[in-house]
DNA sequence: CAGCCTTTTTGAATCGATTCATAAAACGAC
DNA sequence: GTCGTTTTATGAATCGATTCAAAAAGGCTG
């Protein structure tokens, strides 16, 4: 009613494929397949078609294109840490692929809320994304799986499905979790800590199983599990205090640590609250390898994860599902490797 | 053609608010207002809707809602480095402040490259989202300035705006620069080297020119510009790793780092590969103070941002702008914050 | 140039939620 | 029970791109 009267200019992102039609002379028919299949339109149509569209700034409207189509074309993604480098690569990795196939990723950030992750996928849901990347926190089974029956697929993401019915891509987090332990304990430690929390997450209990697990092939071994609230920076220096407080003899002589950013926490406080000697009076090997674990001042062992490779294989998968429901659930698990740095080894490893 | 005729379950996301009215019993357009304005609906009949809401699992298909509406609720912010902690924490302010008004911010990565910067901004013009965050690379004035005027507003972030005419959240980078060169110089370093690039950044101009401007105030005291290509990590430990190349004489006696990751990048190099002192042989300030600043081995002193805070206000402003396109534009400019620690004061700083 | 086949173009119908002028129902007062 | 008022409910029109059956335009042959 009270549209400005002067400054009629149409401006970008205003005009409609209707417009463009009538300015080139066509129909909405043909500025359709000029945008979508240009091969069927005559030459000549084409190049009238999209002089309009310069001319007019003509954007597609995503929207109705979406409402038409049923589906976006957006992969949504909900990980645990959006802070957390680790997940940021996964990311990278899943944005790589799905561009190929002109498709885009949107991250959520569940911070370890089963609530807030419930919102996400809530939102994406409405979105009507062509389906779900999710490193779950809450018990999201029965969901997802109704999801899919409604067209919407789902790929855990660094987790082995549970349930048989959806598709997963992780790492073999029992064997991560076995190579740090048994490096440690070839290199003559006997008395380990685990690292990392909250206990209800799976890859924490499979990695402090591995870790286990490794320790009952040598005598006198011992675990110990030491529990944090998240995995983030300050629970490690929080789990790192804790130890300092403790007599030295009583101490751990070698952590396990969940993920690097705890490792790199612990490792701080260690050296610089306790004055300890790392790795001589306590070797620590994180989890994930992301770029900082190189560069802390004593570079830190690592379980390295093919992180890109994961998120990338996720959103192949995804993909072959979203294109035939009927296909069945993949569950690929890639095998972790350790990458020893002077965390363990101190200087003589180069 | 080929659907599965048995399990003719419709499944969420299937029912259409027409569904959900037939099977209520009531017309269409009481069920969007039960959905919108349940105010004004009798509260029986209301009660009727949900129900048939529930069990067909309804849930609002938001592309339709869009398209109506004529703009999303999306708000799009495209970052310089996704992996740089800063950016993560202005993004998690932005989506605070976004997410009490009911909207929700995606966020894209330009990798500091003005190709794929376009490519974001022409992706989130399809999706009409509600406005436009944008730490910019490429020459993005034109642009912004027609999608403006075509009702999407924009507002740059982490720097200050050069047209006058967007609005922009920053920090005063000359500011900064001064801060952490004054603090160097008063603790009796003379020769200073600023590490950063690339070096049309404005922010890497400015924090340049601040540190140059605190140097004019001490009798011969020089800056020395060392530029590298991008901002990361990598490029902080080439830049050491240059400086280690030279004989110990021809080397700064202190470094002003473009941000923390370049700092910390340093860091390592200087303690690990050339064996120097830091602070005693050289000592560094980093910017941002991002999480990993105080988790160095040698905890880093560092110019704070207001990341969050930063976030926070030009979503703010954005929404402001969006609701009134007539507003003047804006350029918040917060102060920054020297905090010291040890990379700069050794441990006599507590 | 008629007849047949191929290539192009057309435009109404569609997706699902919202809006709003209009109709219906409910309520109160007398 | 009637009339006037307020509260609720209705449903056609709309947003913009896509689809597809049908029509039109081009080509080719004899």
């Amino acid at each position: 009613m009270n549209r400005a009267p002067h400054s009629s200019a149409p401006g970008p992102g205003t005009a409609s494929i209707r417009d463009v039609a009538e300015l080139a002379g066509v129909s909405v028919g043909t500025v359709s397949n000029v945008l979508n299949r240009p091969d069927i339109v005559r030459a000549g149509t084409v190049e009238k078609v999209n002089a309009a569209i310069r001319e007019l700034g003509f954007v597609r409207n995503d929207a109705a294109r979406q409402l038409r189509a049923g589906r976006s074309t957006t992969i949504g993604l909900v990980v645990l840490d959006a802070r957390n480098p680790f997940f940021t690569d996964v990311a990278r990795g899943a944005e790589d692929e799905a561009a190929r196939g002109g498709l885009s990723v949107v991250m959520a950030n569940s911070d370890e809320s089963p609530e807030r992750e419930a919102a996400h996928v809530d939102y994406f849901e409405t979105q009507r994304v062509l389906g779900l990347l999710i490193s779950p926190i809450g018990d999201l089974g029965e969901r997802l799986e109704r999801l899919r029956s409604a067209g919407t697929p789902a790929v855990l993401v660094d987790r082995i499905s549970g349930t048989r019915s959806l598709s997963s891509v992780a790492v073999d987090d029992v064997e991560g979790g076995r190579l740090a332990a048994r490096h440690l304990l070839e290199l003559g430690r006997r008395r380990l800590a685990f690292v990392g929390g909250p206990a209800g997450l799976a890859q924490i209990q499979d990695r402090l199983a591995g870790v286990r697990n490794a320790a009952e092939a040598f005598d006198g071994a011992t675990v110990e599990a030491i529990e944090t609230i998240g995995l983030t920076f300050d629970d490690g220096r929080r789990a790192a205090r804790a130890l300092l407080a403790r007599h030295a003899a009583d101490r751990p002589e070698a952590l396990v640590a969940a993920n690097d950013l705890v490792a790199i926490g612990a490792l701080q406080v260690l050296m610089g609250e306790g004055h300890l000697s790392v790795p001589d009076d306590m070797a620590i090997v994180g989890y994930d390898d992301i770029d900082f674990a190189s560069a802390a001042v004593v570079p830190l062992s690592s379980v390295r994860q093919p992180r890109e490779l994961i998120g990338k294989t996720a959103v192949t998968i995804l993909r072959e599902e979203a294109e035939d429901p009927a296909l069945e659930p993949r569950n690929v698990v890639f095998k972790p490797e350790l990458i020893v740095r002077a965390s363990t080894v101190g200087r003589q490893a180069g």
